[in-house]
Order: C-alpha cells, then sequence, then structure tokens
DNA sequence: CACTATACATAATTTTCTTAGGTATATTTG
DNA sequence: CAAATATACCTAAGAAAATTATGTATAGTG
C-alpha cells in the first residue's frame, strides 16, 4: 500500500481512466478493480470514492443508472462523450507529469519517452 | 503547468529527491531549480514550501544553517544520514507507484520496467 | 448464526495546499 | 533615478481533498 499522500489528487484520473475502458462500472466494482489491478497497492476508500463520483456526475462527466441486482442496488456510471474528453486529457497530463517527475527525481528516462 | 491536484502529495519526495543531489540548498533556490528543470510546469508556492521544510527540520531529516549573503539571510537546508535513507524510500516509493499509475491507465509500460 | 462480502451513503476531522498578506534588500530597466 | 522585478524569508485564513468513523441493508459462507 502506497502512503496515501502520494495517491492523492489521482482519484479522478483512475476513477475516469477506468471508465473510458469500461464505459458502464458501479462503485464497489470500481474498488475492487483497483485492488486488483495493482496486487492491492492502491485501494480506494468510500469515503472519497462516493463523493468524487457524485461530484463526477453533477458536472456532467458521467451518468448514472440505478439497476437491481438480487436484491441489492447498483448504481452503474457511464462515461459522457465530453467526460472522455476529459478523461483523455487528464492521462495525457498525467503520462506528461511522470516524465517531469523523471527529471525532477533523476530517474532514468524511458524507452519511448521524449 | 500540471493542475496543482495531481502534484498534491509529491512535495516532500521533491525536496528530499534534491536535497539528495546536492546536500545544500536554500528555499527560494529550490523554487527557482524546480522551475527550470520543469520547464516552469511545476512551480512550488513559497506557501507549501516553507512549512514543508520547517516540519521536516522539526523532524530531524533536515538540518539548517543560516548564512548571510551580501545583506540578506539564506537558510541552508542540509539532508540528514536518516533523512537519506526516508529519501531513497520516497523516491523508490514514487518510482513504483508510476508503474502502478501505467497498469491502471492502460499506458504502455517502458523497457526495463518489471 | 455469526462473520465476511457486497453495495450504497454521509459527516466530522485531519491533512495539505492555495491565496493573500507581510517584511526587507538587490538588481534591472525605462 | 524611480519603478518594477527579483531575491529571500515567513505566517495565517480559507479551501480542497482525503481519512476515519459511522450508518443502512442484503447475500453468501463456514
Amino acid at each position: 500500500m502506497y502512503s496515501s499522500e502520494l495517491i492523492k489528487g489521482t482519484l479522478k484520473t483512475i476513477i475516469l481512466a477506468l471508465l473510458s475502458e469500461e464505459e458502464k462500472m458501479y462503485g464497489y466494482e470500481i474498488t475492487q478493480k483497483v485492488k486488483n489491478l495493482t496486487g492491492g497497492k492502491i485501494q480506494l476508500t468510500e469515503g472519497a470514492l462516493y463523493p468524487t463520483l457524485h461530484a463526477l456526475e453533477a458536472q456532467g462527466i458521467l451518468t448514472t443508472e440505478v439497476v437491481n441486482v438480487g436484491n441489492r442496488l447498483r448504481k452503474y456510471y457511464t462515461i459522457t462523450p465530453s467526460g472522455k474528453t476529459v478523461a483523455h486529457e487528464k492521462v495525457t497530463e498525467f503520462s506528461e507529469f511522470m516524465a517531469t517527475m523523471r527529471i525532477l527525481l533523476d530517474l532514468q528516462p524511458r524507452a519511448g519517452e521524449a
């Protein structure tokens, strides 16, 4: 598990990147997918996730659809076309940010990086 | 300039990485070096920098030495041996974090990355 | 039947940063 | 040479984002 301060500020980027690939996910599913993809090194907390999802919906970046599965509610989130643009910008920005950080931290640049 | 939310949580890592390389810098010098190395894409604000430097000093990670240059004061910060360990851990952690984020954001892993 | 997993949500607190302000000297430029 | 910019430190109020702690409820497992 990474120190939380390090992960701060990346939540929106993570959510939007996942929803760009899957186009329909619910909150709990997002936490599980992130946990699995990162080998448990990033575990989203609900207290951070849900308010962020609600904010993205309020901004028109995501839309929702509540589905009854078994006897429980699932709130599916879908990314809007304009949201896809935002997602792409966020991912690109983070990618550039990583390249910049490599320079600052005196790490070797990787193949393919300018 | 990157969105500030994205840079959040990396300030300590940046400071410690620079002071591991230079072993003696003053606050203003840090802001300028970061600005130059990043082509202006990361600009540390004094309101964030100075309190963080003071905290690192209080934790015994940095030590200070005030020098009179011309007629102005400069407060030089030097990293302690235990601070170097912390710095190395922080940089390593961030490096691993970047690799993890590549997976999450579905970016190509770079040569040399596990 | 108790515990864990699934599934949502909010509220108080904490952490961290931004914004705005304050002090003072040195240098550059019109 | 005056005004603007650069150098150099600092703090405090407020905002933003996360953590921690709850709360509700159903489903599955040992």
